[in-house]
DNA sequence: GATATTTCTGATTTCTAAGTCAGGAAATCC
DNA sequence: GGATTTCCTGACTTAGAAATCAGAAATATC
């Protein structure tokens, strides 16, 4: 979360700027835009209300400052696709999987977020639109129609099957609280985490393959 | 929506009433709790906000009686399914998911209201477990465990299998602003419609199958 | 270690949305 | 068709959260 561990920040305003960040981006992330309260992220940044708006014009700001500690975390996944851009398609759109299952686990804010904003709509989705989910989704659903028209993956239509196969990804981890109120199962156990990936990554990603192994 | 479509509503205020509802799940169910205001529930409906309070005591009454509206559909599904206690367990499993798909086409207020509250959690979660989806999903993974044990289905925990494949059917409908945002697919379409069918009952439910045909 | 700058805060203002109420209009009843 | 009840509204009050600001405290600079 923190953008350098190394350098000891410069000033002691952008280590507050950044518990800030963080505070906003749990709460904001978990709760969505109006239900998260200026006085609940001063209060678990540990800093008075009027310090928000010294470091974000206001509660707007604070919530795009927020969300482009996600972009940090993206990238991360950029770049280790890149690294692999010879493999095959099957086997890039597998690992994009694999890795949108690490990040979801580590940062569960970017699923919720997706998941709020995605349904309702509005500027704030256009933004994210634009600046985080809409170029990675768009080539990934890229990806899927490659390894469709290669044969290895059943003829859906790709951007359906992308999008069908993060929802089953992410709605475990996004719907925690359900879990416990419904079933008193913990997300956070390993054996739950354990079998979900097994569940993602064999039984419905091997549901798509023309020839399952 | 309405009650009863025969009897012509004995008095002009329960007709009221019933749009104000209406008009009230449509928002709530888009938008979540906060980012609905009375006056908007107000002007969908047609009435003044003052209506509002004359029918209902205050917002959160009002989205308790919304919810109550989507009670009906789910006991509609538990009549259907009640219907079938004789066949497999993976048979009414299936069953379940197709009606739970239709449903969600048409009523998709309810896959909606369960991501947002179940992200969320608190005391709107917690009156939803109790009066709508707890009792339903409990039933729903049992079904699951049945399937298991008949040995039809692959051996993953039935409670996260069955929260899975709602996340997976559900996931599409609700993320229909995010689908026009970044892929400028409209997910209304009949052909979007018959893929994700497909999708979701052959694909993915095909993968959890021990033997698939 | 005195000065200048940045960072932070309590108190206050502004704004927005929920909720109330008295009274007028419409429906219902006889 | 007049009386009575139900229904609805405009104008208002109240509550609560966002945003501002003057000045205090902490930090950095020399």
């Amino acid at each position: 979360m923190s953008q350098d561990l190394l350098s000891p920040p410069a000033r002691k305003g952008d280590r507050t700027a950044a518990r800030i960040r963080d505070a906003a981006l749990e709460l904001f992330s978990r709760l969505g835009f109006e239900r998260v309260m200026m006085g609940e992220i001063a209060a678990a940044a540990g800093v008075s209300q009027a310090t928000l708006h010294y470091h974000f014009q206001d509660k707007s700001q604070l919530w795009r400052a927020a969300m482009l500690q996600l972009r940090a975390v993206v990238a991360e996944e950029e770049r280790l696709l890149e690294a692999a851009t010879d493999a095959s398609a099957l086997t890039q759109l597998r690992m994009a999987m694999r890795l949108f299952l690490a990040i979801s686990w580590k940062h569960p804010a970017l699923g919720r977020i997706v998941a709020l904003e995605g349904m309702a709509g509005g500027e704030r989705l256009d933004w994210l639109d634009a600046h985080l989910i809409g170029p990675r989704n768009r080539r990934l659903a890229q990806l899927a129609q490659a390894a469709i028209d290669a044969g290895d993956l059943k003829p859906f239509p790709a951007a359906q099957l992308v999008i069908t196969l993060q929802a089953a990804g992410a709605g475990l981890i996004n719907l925690t609280p359900m879990m416990r109120a419904t079933f008193g199962i913990d997300t956070a156990a390993p054996d739950v985490r354990e079998a979900h990936e097994r569940m993602i990554l064999d039984a419905l990603l091997g549901g798509f393959l023309t020839h399952p192994n």
